[in-house]
DNA sequence: AACCCCATCAACCGCCATTCC
DNA sequence: TGGAATGGCGGTTGATGGGGT
């Protein structure tokens, strides 16, 4: 089925549009809503097509539109989201009320996959750096953040110095572990590559099919207590094998996800869980 | 002052999914 | 049931303005 874009007809208007056009369209639609956006433009009296006026109300016209920079919480919001959505800007934009897909996407593409760059570069070199501790050292690199004291713990490991906000993404150095200010209560734990890979050795997609299908994330769970983790705590893991991105849907209910990122040689799935809002707990706190 | 480069963002395009008839 | 109409989405474009030379 091949059918002719809507704007080609001759004589309907493109480009910005102007005030007056604004004020038709607006005036048309607190009066009269949006039912056909094909006929709307004729019967409000605009030389304009329907999708031209559909994208003119969604985009800036609509009351609920938010004006103004994005805060700090709205790009870590972003952040995440695209780890998990990737380019689904209209998913992404239906969780920051009063932004468009349109305004997220744009700034997305100008102002935070930059960011997002600089970050990776950060965490490669951190990464390059924590290699050259673990050949000095065989204890894992697993690490937590006290809430409190903002002092970070190290499972089997020293202490390493207190981490950074993700707010603070652009200007991150040591990037072993992000807090989440999603969350006050809770604690991202970063498990750099090769720790993860000496730290569970032995997991594979198997291991993973098994840990999903096990009620309540039992295994899951007794990991984290055994290496030390608080309950109210919020982990992440950095797993080489891609049943986690099966893992998404099923650890939604229990406030987890998980997200992919590239390194430049594979790719990688983060699982975060928050812990102490995991189901039947007490039999392994 | 003139020109160039780059960042920004509103708007458009093309495709796909859903709804309608 | 199938084709047409419509809505919605993501990718891309191009006008604009600001800063640098």
């Amino acid at each position: 089925m091949v059918r002719a874009p809507c704007c080609e007809k001759i004589g309907l208007k493109k480009g910005p549009w102007s005030p007056e056009e604004d004020h038709v369209l607006v005036s048309y639609i607190l009066k009269n809503g949006h039912a056909n956006w094909r006929a709307l433009p004729k019967l409000a009296g605009l030389l304009r097509c329907g999708k031209s006026c559909r994208l003119r109300w969604t985009n800036y016209l609509r009351p609920d539109i938010k004006r103004g920079n994005f805060t700090k919480e709205e790009e870590e919001t972003i952040f995440t989201l695209h780890e998990m959505l990737g380019n689904r800007w209209s998913a992404i934009a239906a969780r920051l009320p009063g932004r468009t897909d349109n305004e997220i996407k744009n700034v997305w593409h100008t102002h935070l996959k930059k960011k997002l760059k600089n970050y990776q570069t950060s965490q490669d070199s951190n990464r390059h750096s924590i290699n050259n501790v673990q050949k000095s050292s065989d204890k894992s690199n697993f690490n937590t953040i006290d809430q409190q004291t903002g002092n970070v713990t190290s499972l089997g490991c020293a202490p390493v110095s207190p981490q950074h906000s993700s707010s603070e993404l652009s200007t991150v150095t040591d990037s072993s572990a992000v807090t989440d200010s999603t969350n006050n209560n809770t604690v991202i734990i970063k498990q750099e590559k090769m720790e993860s890979l000496e730290y569970f050795p032995q997991i594979d997609e198997s291991f993973w099919s098994e840990e999903l299908s096990v009620n309540n994330n039992a295994n899951m769970q007794s990991e984290l207590i055994h290496h030390g983790v608080a309950t109210n705590e919020l982990v992440q893991f950095q797993l080489p094998s891609s049943p986690m991105a099966a893992a998404a849907n099923d650890y939604e209910d229990v406030n987890a996800y998980t997200s992919r990122f590239d390194d430049g040689m594979d790719f990688w799935y983060n699982l975060y869980i928050r812990a102490g809002e995991l189901p039947d707990l007490p039999e392994f706190v």
